[in-house]
DNA sequence: GAGTGGTCTAGACCACCTA
DNA sequence: AGGTGGTCTAGACCACTCC
């Protein structure tokens, strides 16, 4: 009965067996840490530890005063490389809310702010800018689906795009929303999208307007509009709590 | 001088200012959790939560009996959605050895397995097969870039396609790997792919294989290849480092 | 009030690395 | 040998939730 590897992880390990098997099922309580402890002969703390390692893998989450329980995932927010395809211009809903609705959830965009910004150096540098003053406008959202917070979005454009027209407000008030008005009123059309994914764990600041609980990194993403003369024109970053949002790309192979 | 934060999180406060600021470069040392503890005037468990703090966020990296060193992150390894275009079929290199080359580090496929197997469920949905018994050819190999594992790749042909043909060994022996023999012994050529993106956290064995330091999430990317009858005839699991490998999309506006 | 997680103390011993 | 992180103990008090 030799036991080389320690208590916390055996217990960990033991837990982890009893969610994937099912005996544990999402949304069920795990036995309290005091329980754990003298169910194995340890001290809480190491108890403790052990649940806490399954928290910060986002297999449990914690709730201060309940207990600890395990975590449910249910389909996930797909934002489609297709959102911006012309044969979605009709559609009733804007792409988010529309994603929502397909998962009988209410989509909600909150603006966070619009202001006339330097932009940062890979913003500049993926825009053709130079980094000098106040060049671009910035635009910043964050989409909910039923009260959850899904993702950051940040969006910058050129001044000498954006002069003049409704960007420059937060309501843009056209029905295709700010790709509309950049082909409507600008002139830049969208031919192609460039995007960049990463994923890694949330600044401190992005586990605050997201409320992420512990666990759960996040997608980040950088997009990129080129038009007709295939030159940037807008570029957005969106932050994504990977628990319940994830990207899809349908593309042709040239 | 009210302080009405916890002594744990005002010292993971403190350092990670430090870290953003410059102040503590990529590569150099912590202070020791001893010394810390003696700074802050706390016990040496509470220095060592604050330290655990900035490494399950990926900050830092703890090294048994060295230190605990702050993270560095170098560019990542691009996967690109063009790997698969005929553009490259003349390329001397295969994709991830060609976007290695091009960070000076030398890349490196290691196949682990290439077995008849009955496919999990999500794969048997997306190649439209019942998930009836050994009806696919699964194949699993480790890319490393200069000794780090990369990704994990595995990927699934039904083995009505992939009979009779060089890829139910693991020496492909093709000079365009295993969509050159797709192409060429059985006649499906990739019209179109579909990447279904999520990140995560990583299992204990994903974090066993890849040798994971904790707070690293990472990429998990479903790829199906779709045929000139747009039919999927393989299917492909990538499972990326996030600290070291990203994902680029360049793809038209349909 | 009883039970839960959140934080903390002041020790201890072990495993690993550097010298 | 001496310093580092890794694990653990046996307590304590606090903050929160539920009844």
């Amino acid at each position: 009965m030799e036991d080389r590897r320690p208590a916390s992880q055996r217990i960990a390990d033991d837990l982890r067996r009893s969610i994937q098997s099912g005996e544990l099922a999402a949304g069920e309580r795990l036995p309290s840490e005091r329980e754990l402890a003298s169910r194995y002969g340890t001290a809480r703390n190491t108890a403790r530890a052990a649940v806490s390692l399954l928290a910060s893998s986002g297999l449990v989450v914690a709730e201060h005063g309940r207990g600890v329980f395990v975590r449910s995932r249910g389909p996930l927010i797909r934002m489609s490389s297709d959102r911006y395809s012309p044969r979605h211009h009709d559609d009733e809903l804007p792409p988010f809310r529309a994603e929502c609705a397909r998962q009988g959830k209410l989509g909600r965009v909150e603006m966070i702010s619009v202001e006339r910004v330097t932009p940062p150096p890979d913003v500049a540098a993926r825009l053709s800018l130079s980094t000098s003053s106040k060049s671009v406008i910035q635009r910043e959202s964050v989409s909910f689906a039923d009260d959850d917070a899904v993702h950051r979005v940040t969006t910058w454009i050129p001044w000498s795009i954006a002069k003049g027209t409704g960007l420059v407000r937060p309501d843009v008030g056209h029905p295709r929303g700010i790709y509309g008005v950049l082909e409507g009123e600008t002139g830049h059309a969208m031919t192609r999208i460039r995007e960049e994914v990463t994923a890694r764990m949330p600044t401190p600041d992005e586990q605050g307007y997201l409320r992420l609980p512990p666990g759960v990194p996040v997608l980040d993403v950088l997009h990129t509009s080129l038009d007709q003369n295939s030159e940037p024109y807008e570029l957005t970053r969106f932050v994504m709590r990977a628990d319940l949002a994830g990207l899809v790309y349908d593309v042709p192979v040239e």
